[in-house]
This record gives C-alpha cells, structure tokens and sequence, in this order.
DNA sequence: TCTAATTTGTGCGTATGTATG
DNA sequence: GCATACATACGCACAAATTAG
C-alpha cells in the first residue's frame, strides 16, 4: 500500500486528498521527518493523474513547511508539525440539560482548531441510520450515543472502527469499539446500596421507568436490588397522576415526572425527604436547590466531556466506564 | 439511456421534472452515494432547454441536502434520502435547558420530511461567521440566533433574505428580515410594572447583568423601571460571593447566579420571598418548585418553537414579536 | 510555467403564463 | 379589463475552480 490515496472522498479535490492522506500518514508515523515522499511522476502513474495535480498538492505542504523540495532529489518531510482541522461528529439522542455540562466541558479542553458538528436521532432508527450514513467519511472522528436503539452495528460498521467512539450506553455488539460508558446496572445498584441506611427509613421503591428512554440495564440493576434486600418494588411508565404516599421512595430518571410527584405532593401533607423519598437520576445544578436538595444518582458528565475530548485528540482504544455516584442530599 | 428524462409529464415544469427524474434514479439504485450527476451543460445540450433550468434543478436537491456541488468538478449524490423536503439550518447561541423547550416545540410542528441541523456560534464571531459561510446554499431555510453579536448583517446579507429568520433578539441592522423576537426592553419594563405592589415590599433591585450574554434591550428597560418608580438600585456582572440582605430584590437572568443567590442564602436567617426577593428570567420546569416557586419574566419558548415553525413551513414575510409574561410565585 | 478545456457560480436582461386583486 | 407579483424558462457573459497536457 502506498503513502498516497485519491477518491476515498468524492467530492474533495484531487490535490486535497493527496495533501490529507500525506497528512495522516505524518500524524500515523508511517512516514517521519527527514523521510523522503514518493516523487511526483511515481504518483502520477500509480494514480492517473496529472503531473500538475500531485505538484499543487506538494506546494500546498511546502508553504506550509511540511515538506522541503531539494532539487534533482525529491521532497521530504521537513515538519510534522501538522495542524490537522479536525472535525468531531457529535450525535446525541436528543437535546436536554444534563447534555449542557458534558458538551461544554468537551469543547473546554478541547482546542479551538476542531470544530464539532451535533446532531439528535430522537430514538429514531431510520433517523440514526440517515444521519451516519449522510456523514460518512466527512469527519475525523464520530462519537455516538446510541442510547437503547437495537441494531446499531448495522450502521456503525460502516465506519472506520478507529475514529469511532460510543457514548454512554453501550451493548454487546458494539464491545469492540472504544466507549466512554455507564453500567448502569451496577451503578444503580451499587449507589442503591450506598444509600441503603437511608432506604430503610422507608418500606416501598417505585420506579418510574420508560422502556423508551431509559436504558434496560437500570431496570435489571433495580430489580437485583429490591430481590437481594427484600424490598416491595413497583414498576410505573409515568408519575402522571401518580400521588405519594407515605412510605415510598421514588427512583425518578425522568426530570419531567420528578416534578410531576414535587408537585401532586402539595395536595399532601407529607414531607419530602421524612414521609417519602426521591431518588433522581442525572444532577443538573438546579437540583442542588429544589426542595432543598434532590439526592441523585449521576454520572459525572463534566468528566465524561473530558475524557472524550482526550480520546479524540488521542485517538487511543479504551473502555471506560465514566464515574457514577449517589448524589445525598435532603430528600432521601 | 441518460439519468434525466423531461417531456414524460407534460403539465409539470421542467426543472420539477430534471429532480423527480434523478430522484427516482437514486431511489432504483442507477445512481449512488458519491456518483457525479451529469453536468448542467451536457444535460442542457442533450434536452436542450436553458441552463438555469438545470440550474434551477440542482439547486433544488442541493438546499434538500440530497446533491452536494464542488466547483470546477461537478455535482454528487451527498444522500439518497429523497424524501427530505426541506432542511433547515438552525444557528444557537449556546447549549441550555430552555432551549430544549423551543427546539422540541419546533420539532413537533414541522413534519417527519423536514431535517434541521442545529448548530451553535458560542457568541463568537469568528465561528458565527465560519459557519454562515460554509452552508450558504445548503439549506431551504436558515433560522439564526444573533444573540447580542454585533455586524452579523455583514454575514447575514449574504443569504437569500427570503430564506432568513432572525430569532430572540433582534438588532437594528437586520430590521428587514423575518423574524420572530423578544422586545426585551419593554417586556423587563412592563414585567417589573406587572410585579410593582410585590416588588414595593422591599426597597432595593439589584440586577445581576452581564454585558455579554445579557441584551442590552434588558438593561435599559431596568434602568427606564428603576428611574420611573424611584427604586433603589445596583447593577453587578455576577452573584459571585454575594450575599442576600434583607429588602432586596434580585433580578437574575443567568440560571448559575440564581443557584449561588440560594445557596449562599443557607448562611443567613432571611426567608426568600419575605425577607428578600428573587426575579429569575426564562422559565423552566424546575422552576416551578425549587424553593417553593421562583418567580420568572420569560417568554414562552414553546410559542416561540411552535410559530418559527409555521414560518418555515410557510415562509411568511412577518415580524413577530414573542409573548413574555410575569410568572408570579413565591420567591417575590 | 503556460495554455486550454471543462465545470460550477453569479449576475443581468428578457419573455411568458398564471394567479390575484 | 387592467395592473401587479410571482414562478418558470431562456440567453448571454464572465469569474473561479479543477484538471490535463
């Protein structure tokens, strides 16, 4: 395989797929400083095209000092100070707050020469599938949330595994990609059983959990919990016209319908955090202060949007499972 | 046999004709991703019809996200998805809670056939700018939120005006164009108005403003309420190590200072809404029971979300200027 | 390095049919 | 019937990008 290829990318001029592939073989360290490039008519011939075209690609990195031309001799690589334009695809499943704190804190340490594009598939396959396919082979690295959407190899497959990072939910068939994830099945019990001195102030856990959204994995942690300590569990999809009573913890991943048990609580007389709890899932700094203090169980997602932009400027291949802690404040 | 047939249907016009036979070429399969389209001038030789009918063709997929062009090489199959009718470029300030509110409303109101790409500027010019310039023709309709930069009609004017909303505020330079805006001087004047016999219990305002996410528009209409009603008043740039003391109010429209305001509260013995109070701005669902309600002057995003995309779909020349109300709870 | 061919991109002028009031 | 606006269609000219020889 030679250092050069043309028309991986359609729509890109010639010259410019000779001057990114040169690039990517300096930042790959298949060809280092001193090193001599293939010369100009060697190109021309192994690649059909015209002298002209491989010599605008050369210039292009000469005044750029990649490379330094000596004549009767070649061109050889001067620097490998090479100041890729990286472009990031970010697709998330859909827009809200606790996204705030992971995208910022990612284009914080990440620098002000990559530029990141971001996307939403709202749990909609054919959606999901259009938006990759639509990208191919446009961005320097793809960092996916697949959120609980089945058969997502399908489409994924089709892009180089190495600039292919999987965000927060992950499932066995995506194993082999590098992944900043949640277990959400030990986080959640594992933080369950942190909390499990305070639980036992009460004698019954709802959980308010949606198939659509909410990740299968917490259902089964949830259920490992109320078995292995015996708690009386009930399973609901909504809070809508859900009134607590006394004796209950709420697990609540759902913002929406965590105000929906706050508010139908007014009619009560019961006190949050005495009479009965909330458990909520993903911190956002309001939580801090509503009733008092919302304890939750979160991920860190400061550190989520760190380490990705690591990955991303590193391109290593890890799994990392992202920190997850029992947030405990008054109303547990 | 070429890709494009004109004359099948007599009764459409014939660049309608050039897009549906090419769209059913991708749909068979005859023409793929990355495939380059024949050129306008041999498609205008062989059917010999004008240029910018072909034109007028390729253009149409090209603002559909279907076709991409590059100059001087040609045009190609950028997605086979043909049943997107339109795209919309969506251009944020910024990431945060109340957008999901807009966004979503908007997403609800447009049909399945229409693909926004969001895309944020984080009032940087420069990137404002980049972004501007690297989609013109790329969309059918470009949705752009200027937040409070300045000269944004230098970028702006270089879109089809008839295919540009501005949305939330709005400046002088950019008066000619659709827009859907929020009269931030005289909605904070008249909320303030609204809220005068709650706001008499105290004796003193202090907004916490800051000149570069706040619009000026909100300053003055503070300063005309303050002057009017011959309030007591301090300006800061952020509740920073700033604690509440009795009879005053604040005004805070940046979510992170009306967390510190709260918590920095826990020292002191004062009771919000009695001993002090607290105005927020840009109402979310947390806000309805962090420490029992705060009080909010916002406009109503989903009105806003709802409208722009009656705008999109209808292309109406209007400017709309967005409800905003005083949302009285207990922190007043 | 120069010339040429091809292709897209843009602007201007003109003409025709259709819908609207 | 008339005036106006709009979409469609055509022709021409020139600029800029790409590629080839």
């Amino acid at each position: 395989m030679g250092i050069v290829s043309i028309n991986k990318d359609f729509g890109a001029p010639k010259y410019k797929q000779i001057v990114s592939s040169i690039e990517e073989a300096i930042s790959n360290g298949i060809i280092k400083k001193g090193d001599r490039l293939p010369s100009i008519n060697s190109i021309r011939d192994k690649h059909g095209v015209s002298r002209d075209t491989v010599l605008s690609a050369f210039n292009d990195l000469k005044s750029r000092g990649v490379v330094q031309s000596v004549a009767g001799k070649g061109y050889f690589v001067s620097s490998e100070a090479i100041h890729v334009k990286q472009k990031v695809f970010l697709l998330f499943d859909e827009l809200n707050a606790f996204k705030e704190d992971l995208y910022s804190s990612f284009l914080n340490v990440l620098g002000d020469n990559i530029q990141v594009d971001i996307f939403f598939h709202h749990f909609n396959y054919k959606l999901f599938s259009k938006l990759i396919y639509d990208n191919i082979g446009d961005y320097s690295y793809y960092v996916i949330m697949p959120a609980n959407l089945k058969d997502t190899y399908q489409v994924i497959r089709n892009l180089p595994s190495d600039k292919v990072c999987i965000l927060d939910q992950m499932h066995q068939e995506l194993e082999g990609y590098t992944a900043i994830y949640q277990d959400f099945e030990n986080d959640i019990f594992n933080n369950l059983k942190k909390g499990l001195d305070l639980i036992k102030k009460y004698n019954r856990l709802i959980f308010v959990f949606s198939e659509d959204k909410q990740p299968p994995g917490m259902l089964l942690g949830f259920l490992n919990f109320v078995k292995q300590f015996k708690f009386e569990y009930e399973i609901i999809d909504s809070a809508r016209n859900r009134v607590p009573e006394s004796g209950e913890v709420y697990i609540i991943p759902d913002d929406r319908n965590l105000i929906r048990i706050i508010k139908s609580n007014k009619q009560t007389k019961l006190k949050l955090g005495r009479d009965f709890g909330i458990i909520s899932y993903n911190d956002t700094m309001l939580k801090e202060i509503v009733e008092g203090g919302i304890t939750a169980i979160s991920t860190d997602f400061n550190k989520m949007g760190e380490q990705l932009a690591e990955l991303v400027t590193n391109k290593e291949y890890v799994q990392i499972k992202n920190p997850n802690d029992l947030i405990i404040r008054k109303s547990l």
